[in-house]
DNA sequence: GGCTAAATTCAGAATGTCTTCAGAATGCAG
DNA sequence: CTGCATTCTGAAGACATTCTGAATTTAGCC
């Protein structure tokens, strides 16, 4: 799961990150409107926390241009106190949802789950196929009722798979979404192979069809 | 537990601050109906306590706002005497319950109290599952009856864990929940560890069975 | 102010997971 | 069928996370 911050105070950019990424999540920063386009246009973000007030030019002109580019999704607006236009600005112009300065980063995770949630899974809190039962909360899979202990990885593995139910992912998405560290290029999928098929192990072991298939050449494909 | 007050008088919203935070809970105070508002839009109380009085604007207005927005949930109304009017109208807007100047402390203390235990735990006075036992009032826990002499902080994180029942909570959300002050971020567990480690070594001396489980990578989760 | 219990910090141990590797198996093009 | 590229596999070492007991600091209470 990969977060785009567009935030110029260092500090707080920085105190986000550290929260975040002990939630798990990949993050990238920006500092200028132009360095975020740069990464926008390089990676599709599940979220954008975007502080509406940046120095180097404004906050809605990068929101703007997300949104003609269909890359609004999911944007998190941060903006001053007190500046209740801004918000209302910030959402006519498609974001998702708001903070006011200052904030709890728990609030802010909090904000980004629920965001993700119902950007990937429509809200769900369970996904069922057949005899596979996701439980995001509990962040359990069951096959026919019973228990398949995921490590971290491969429930994360899984989760982008379905999430992009029926569509082929090539290794390089589902690396740069699984893979801890951002900025990585990957040399080689021998993680990923590994991560893969620890995965279909386990869940074959307790006895679920074969929904994910590999597409030679292509990548990886969840079929239900 | 995070409460905010709203209230203008200095004097009195000290005093509140002051007494509430002897019994564990963070407070923050809003002075104005608009930095009330930015500080709903940027956290997600337990409880608010409202003075609806309020000199520079009118307190119901801010909680139409709130429940248009739907952050009405745990309002106590602060009302001047024989008000009776301000109460029904803010009954009927969403607030919870309604104290009348003046009161005291402790008065103000149960009342949140009682409406945080009905917010988490839909007003029971005890939890009980199979042999654990919790008593929200008398802050206490048995194990086939014995008392399990838990201290404020073991207390604290069984309750949160408990409230996210099946659910796994990061060790960032447990840390911020049960350590005094909020808002911070952390650089290590370390505190976390220890108290989980006391916790569970008093329930197992008890014979409770171990329903608070580690999730490698992810966080605790408990499950009855 | 001194005593006690609690909270926090610390360093090392124990555990669980991730990544890497070498070799095997598979798929594809000619 | 052959050769090359891709994917799979099991095992092992590297790494990260969690646990533990003890030491230290802090807070509550008389």
């Amino acid at each position: 799961m990969r977060i785009l911050i567009v935030e110029d105070e260092k500090e707080l950019s920085r105190s986000i990150v550290a929260y975040l990424k002990r939630e798990n999540y990949v993050c990238d920063v920006a500092d200028t409107v132009s360095s975020a386009l740069d990464k926008t246009d390089s990676f599709d973000y599940d979220c954008i926390v975007l502080d509406i007030s940046l120095v180097d030019g404004n906050g809605f002109q990068l929101l703007r241009e997300l949104k003609t580019n269909n890359r609004a999704d999911g944007v998190i607006i941060l903006s001053a106190r007190d500046s209740l236009d801004d918000r209302v600005t910030g959402l006519n112009l498609g974001a998702d949802d708001y903070l006011s300065k200052p904030f709890h980063l728990s609030e802010l995770n909090a904000r980004i789950a629920a965001l993700i949630r119902r950007k990937r899974f429509q809200g769900n809190r369970n996904l069922v196929y057949n005899e596979l039962f996701i439980d995001l909360y509990a962040k359990t899979v069951t096959v026919h009722g019973n228990n398949v202990g995921l490590t971290r990885r491969e429930f994360d593995l899984l989760l982008y798979l379905v999430s992009n139910k029926d569509r082929v992912i090539s290794k390089n998405a589902i690396a740069e979404n699984i893979s801890g560290d951002s900025g990585a290029s990957f040399d080689n999928f021998d993680f990923l192979y590994s991560h893969m098929k620890n995965l279909k192990k386990k869940l074959a072991a307790a006895g679920c069809r074969d929904y994910i298939r590999s597409v030679y050449g292509m990548g990886y494909k969840f079929t239900s």
